[in-house]
DNA sequence: GATCCGCCTTACGTAGTCCTTACGGATCGC
DNA sequence: GCGATCCGTAAGGACTACGTAAGGCGGATC
């Protein structure tokens, strides 16, 4: 789902944080003090999980150091205070979210979640209107259009054909495929297969003999305009 | 972007929540108490946000003020309370959003950023009411009429059916109606789809055959315009 | 032209998604 | 305080889309 950096000096409540993360899907790297968070953010992860109270240098210079680099992470701030001051500058130094100990590890997983879900459409700076001759493919909407009227595309036909688009004229392995539209590492290629000849019965006027998403023999398949 | 009014008797806060407000690009004025709200309003900002505790009178007196000369003016308000009655009470007074301290200072601009969203086109255009063939939606009357004759709708089935037609051909997940129709951020997901259920027995010709109110599999529901 | 390997095609079981109905709690009006 | 309405949750069933397998076709290589 997300990589989640978490650091606390306190052995017990990384467990605790790091095994409901990880229940909920995510993956998580972890950092006991200052210096290593900082280190450890070089690998810019989606989130992260912040004690104020830390050896080295706390919770909060930890937090105004990684505005610096990476403006965009949300940030989510434990204190074991939980005071209303504690809030107000743990805020104000950049954090989005704040959460005083004790706290129950699911609430925390449920607004991980939340910003997570936020931070996503801000990270998706793509073209949203794709064309190809008369192929119109609409991401928001959702929608494709073949000279005007309205095709029928699956949720993976739909995000293949996308991705397609969006790089014409590149031939993709059946591993890259999978791995750009599926999300998956490893898996029965024959998947992608299936489902290049499914797109092409909707997108080819001549399934049997494609001109847009042809194959290229050894490697994969490629999109070509027309 | 926009000019904000922000109303907070705490410096700290202020200070928070204009840096946030002008880094997001908007222009801030401020003001420390209910008179001195009320004075700065006269300059007719295009948003403002109202800390319920405040000198002189309160912020819901404030908001009941506003809502006399400036009635189209979105309005959030702040409570370092969080319960429940104040955020009924200040909703009831006319605020469009509701925000407990501690709030996340990014949440507060993406909530400005969507109820500016919202209200432009009130300003532009008459977007009061929504049409889409023979139905009729009246977002300041609550009324809705298919073919001249009234429907019927609950506040929910309301609040969906003005959302969707606001956005003709998106498709959205039920993750975000429950967060722009019902303002939560987790929630049981089978609302939505009881509720699309229910709208389509008062919107739908042959509601288990629906041409307007569609779903777009593995994404959500969409509107189709006739 | 024979053989091999990669690709195509079809069919099918399943998991995931959505629909439907029913029920209990909450709220509002009387 | 009582009934009606609305709302949210739960459970069961139906259907779609998906992924896998298996057999056939067609280039590629020698």
């Amino acid at each position: 789902m997300a990589e989640i950096l978490v650091v606390d000096d306190d052995p017990t409540v990384r467990e605790v944080v790091v095994a409901y993360l990880q229940q909920a899907g995510h993956e998580t790297t972890e950092a006991v003090d200052g210096p290593g968070a900082m280190a450890a953010a070089e690998s810019s992860p989606d989130l992260v999980v912040l004690d104020v109270m830390l050896p080295g240098f706390d919770g909060l210079e930890v937090c105004r150091r990684l505005r610096a680099t990476q403006p965009d992470v949300p940030i989510v701030m434990l204190s074991a205070l939980g005071e209303e001051e504690d809030r107000i500058a743990g805020l104000g130094f950049g954090a989005d979210d704040y959460l005083g100990k004790p706290f129950s590890p699911r609430e925390l997983v449920l607004r991980v979640a939340s910003l997570l879900r936020r931070s996503q459409p801000a990270s998706v700076g793509t073209q949203t209107v794709l064309t190809d001759g008369d192929l119109v493919l609409d991401r928001s909407a959702r929608s494709v259009t073949r000279a005007g009227t309205a095709l029928t595309l699956t949720a993976r036909e739909f995000d293949l054909l996308a991705f397609l688009l969006a790089h014409p004229d590149e031939p993709f392995s059946r591993e890259q495929l999978l791995s750009e539209v599926w999300g998956w590492e490893f898996g029965d290629l024959t998947t992608v297969t299936v489902h290049v000849r499914r797109l092409r019965e909707k997108v080819e006027l001549e399934p049997s003999q494609p001109v847009r998403l042809v194959t290229v023999w050894g490697v994969g398949y490629r999109w070509d305009p027309s």
